[in-house]
DNA sequence: GGCATATTGTATCAGTAGGTACAAAATTAA
DNA sequence: TTAATTTTGTACCTACTGATACAATATGCC
């Protein structure tokens, strides 16, 4: 089979720098220019390789989850449930300060409200959002199978608090909150956690 | 005084139809069509009455805050640090959940992240929202100083805890959470408060 | 009524959005 | 060397962005 002109970009360097626009700014604020330039290709070049705008997102969004928030699948191997939370809270913090890439949380910020064109990608976000509180539902409901929670206590309930503070932190750390600050919120997020 | 032709249209009224555009899609998500649509004007009538995009954003946004945000300074009001807290985060849930309008809250959907050119409206929100963690803290300052938080608490981490928990909770219904499930998040925040 | 003033509606502006046509260039297969 | 294939770069497209010029209209004051 025939090759072709060779493509003179790294796909996944591309991706990782689309990444960080949309990061930054967010879907509908990151311009077709604003990307090429950081991908370092042109207009077509960009067309070519990744669909369109929507699906450079979507392909952007994928490489984020399998990077900066691989912490979570790691962070669920802990042994206990309070181990578990704890270092959610701290990854967490860790990842939406850190000073290699943009503040905040993608899936937060990436288009949390937007206007009609970019609904679709709302609603992948939302969707996703929504898979990372169930990854962790569940391992409270294991947790509490296997004892390490009180009998009164909703997995359910548990998992959505956890989810809703590392969401208050990605929008604390997007308006240029400090790590330090932000452990400080953990530490004490952390005092609500049952049978203590 | 001359009078000249009266203006056909409500400005408060206006207003508000304005400030429901930018909740639910955001500044760069709401476009002048959407806006004069949803304001029952047209463009120059607009222009004439409210200056520009960035000006109306900033006259709604201070609509916000004489409104739908006024449940904070009441619950500052409450005897004790620990009830201004539980207020804030049920009268929050109350207000982003609220069935009235948009879901979520301005502050931080308005624009979390943006393009360049709506740099200014970012900055802007990020200035409010820290002004309202400015003025909670300071009521926990006072508690402590009543003797109402134990010597050991800084009044400036649980401010910083109790908005954190805020704005996770914005985040929860801007994604379509009910208030059902957010009450139960504050139940379990408020657990991690000082000195039971 | 006539004048000054202010708002309205239409029609339009320049700039930029996302997206693409097309020819030149660079490769492999034959 | 030639043919087939794929990417690149330029130039461009349509639609929509925020914003206005201007004439028509509606008021209060004299």
């Amino acid at each position: 089979m025939a090759a072709g002109r060779p493509r003179n970009f790294d796909m996944d360097q591309a991706l990782d720098q689309a990444l960080r626009v949309f990061w930054e700014k967010g879907y509908e604020g990151a311009s077709l220019p604003d990307l090429t330039e950081a991908m370092g290709i042109n207009r077509p070049s960009l067309y070519a390789a990744f669909g369109n705008k929507e699906e450079l997102f979507r392909k952007a969004l994928d490489r984020y989850e399998t990077g900066p928030t691989a912490f979570v699948a790691r962070a669920l191997e802990e042994p206990t449930a309070r181990q578990v939370a704890d270092r959610l809270l701290k990854e967490g913090i860790n990842m939406v300060t850190h000073p290699d890439h943009p503040g905040g949380c993608l899936a937060v910020q990436g288009a949390l409200v937007c206007g009609d064109d970019a609904q679709p990608i709302r609603e992948e976000l939302e969707r996703r959002r929504k898979a990372g509180e169930v990854v962790i539902r569940k391992r409270f409901q294991r947790a509490k199978a296997e004892g390490d929670l009180p009998a009164d206590v909703e997995p359910n309930d548990l998992a959505r608090y956890v989810t809703t503070v590392m969401r208050g932190l990605a929008v604390q750390a997007a308006g240029g909150a400090t790590r330090k600050e932000l452990l400080r919120v953990a530490e004490l997020a952390m005092q609500a956690w049952p049978s203590k």
